[in-house]
DNA sequence: CCAATTGTTCAATAACTTTTGAACTAAGGA
DNA sequence: TCCTTAGTTCAAAAGTTATTGAACAATTGG
């Protein structure tokens, strides 16, 4: 019961940019930003789509190797692929997610951050 | 007879990215950084595309705020508005420009470099 | 003026993308 | 076992994008 990803060397450049280009997809992917690689699951994105949507941004997201989903009993938790972007297509999803973060035009990404406990 | 272009302000990430998830966009683009702001007419970009096709594909980028299309006699010189977007999205460019020459799958850019006289 | 060059516009078509609701599967808990 | 939760799949509809050839406009050079 494990999905499909492609391998790190699989990525894509115009896939990866392609999907990237939705913005329904791109606030995905600032949302798991915000996250720092803490998983969640599909229910915690239904801010931005009807779940049927997010079934289908998130297998998009996941295919093109942009995040990666496991699954865990009835839950894919979901992960962005960070150090597997990093190091395909170094700097570019640190520029796009800043760039992301300063555009008047795109909605705050909404939740709470990580708390750190001591 | 100038042709429109967004303001540096009204450049959109997402459309940004949408049109370089293009591989005909990306060569062009890839093309144009190689040429180090030399301004290119269209007719330079014939072996991406035919000449209505390239049309399109450039309008798409100008339209994007990509790059800028200046009118020169019966030619259009195009260049990357590369200040603008390193203003709007810092590093953006550089990283996808860097991935797409690191890229295998993607055609190596043709042509040849610029040289730099004595 | 005439012809060549450069590039656009238009209409048609094909292909792909996004969105939706209904039906479905799979796992977990009572 | 039965119900709930989580998410997928399917088919349809709507919208968008890419590609093409033919016709067009504008400028330049002879």
């Amino acid at each position: 019961m494990t999905l499909p990803h492609p391998n790190t060397d699989q990525i894509s450049l115009p896939i990866v940019l392609g999907v990237l280009g939705d913005p329904t997809r791109l606030a995905i992917v600032r949302y798991l930003a915000s996250k720092q690689g803490v998983p969640l699951n599909c229910s915690q994105f239904l801010d931005f789509g009807s779940k049927t949507n997010l079934s289908y941004h998130l297998a998009k997201l996941r295919e093109a190797g942009v995040t990666r989903a496991e699954v865990v009993g009835t839950n894919r938790m979901i992960t962005l692929r960070r150090a597997d972007l990093d190091a395909r297509f170094p700097g570019l999803l640190d520029s796009v997610i800043a760039a992301a973060g300063d555009d008047p035009a795109l909605p705050a990404v909404g939740g709470h951050d990580i708390e750190i406990h001591a």
